[in-house]
DNA sequence: ACGTTAGTGACACCCAGTGCCACCAGCAAC
DNA sequence: GTTGCTGGTGGCACTGGGTGTCACTAACGT
């Protein structure tokens, strides 16, 4: 019960036992199938703890999500200026999401999680909206005008599309390199869709 | 009590009646902080007829959706073969959307909670996905692809990407006619968005 | 009178999420 | 070494969404 005295227990070490947990557990029974209770008895601590690291049984799956927007913004800012603008969004979501190797597995599992699980693919939605705002306010420093005109809002919303879609196929095809998938989609969108003439 | 016996009570009639309540009351005081007793009580309800009605309380604010994405099923398939794959599309989310005057201010009140209220939009995620699933099978159709593949499902998302920022500029500008702007993103969209030009 | 059907309300239950409080380790400072 | 603080914790009770079950009632047919 007490693992204290070997590691201080940091918040961040139940953080990622819990994590751990909650991923593993999702995977093998089903989002809805697992309550936070079973998770923190796997992550050997307790329900309030699950609700002190998470602030929802969905959040568990994400990760440091907050922290993935963060570079996505900074790499958007480092654009050099004579870049177009989608390439731009695509070099940079390209580059946040260069894993290692051996970080792929637990990204695939994360996101066949969210793209399959109704509860987190209602719950993304909540999680891209912080992705789109800092997408739109890119788009508005590069054309000057405002981020909530027209055009930096459709950037935002069609280029996460792009990537989300991008990430479909990369899950659905294990020889299909991620940054490929994206490259394939955003190629397609900022051309007008060419498949379609 | 018993309004039974002035109106034979059908399903139909509490439905509407609890739908009426909740969109007020959500407008009113936002969605959170209204809870399904309330609003199965503003329309003289129990709340478990609330659950029978709507699957979810965020459900009372779709109103009959599964009939829209009919709807835009219909429309889609009877799409003239020469016109182009997007404008078929575009055509389709305006004719689906074309409300009488007297529907819009509801409309607007719906659109508003689903685009503004957190847990409304999570819900939106869910509800879209049969939109894209029908789109994407329209594209895969005229293309003679199959619907999973990356094109149908970007265009699916994309598309509907372009509808939902299209509602946010109408919200937003009482004066901008809802055709117009579907028009407008559909356009930026399907022209590789020249204004990044 | 009889069964059938659709709609309903009441109750009990499960589970996500939160506020509160008491507890305990480590780490000062005195 | 006791006093006080801090960070992490578990237990408990409570709110609220959502579901299963059951008994009741009105309408309709036979």
């Amino acid at each position: 019960m007490t693992k204290t005295l070997v590691a201080p227990d940091t918040r961040e070490a139940t953080r990622a036992r819990l994590e751990r947990a909650a991923l593993d557990l999702f995977t093998a029974r089903g989002f809805e199938q697992v309550t936070a209770d079973e998770v923190a008895e796997a992550a050997d601590t307790s329900r309030r703890t699950f609700f002190r690291c998470f602030e929802s049984k969905a959040d568990a799956v994400w990760g440091d999500f907050a922290a993935h927007v963060r570079r996505l913004d900074a790499m958007l800012a480092a654009t050099p200026a004579g870049q177009p603008v989608l390439g731009s969004i695509c070099a940079a979501y390209v580059e946040v999401n260069a894993y290692a190797d051996d970080a792929l597995p637990m990204l695939r599992q994360r996101m066949r999680l969210i793209l399959t699980e109704p509860a987190l693919l209602a719950h993304s939605q909540v999680r891209y909206g912080d992705v789109d705002r800092v997408v739109a306010a890119h788009v508005a420093r590069r054309t000057g005008g405002r981020p909530d005109a027209l055009v930096p809002r459709l950037v935002a919303a069609s280029t996460r599309a792009a990537a989300t879609t991008a990430f479909e196929t990369w899950l659905d095809d294990v020889r299909l390199p991620l940054a490929r998938a994206l490259h394939d989609a955003f190629d397609e969108l900022s051309a007008g869709f060419p498949s379609l003439r």
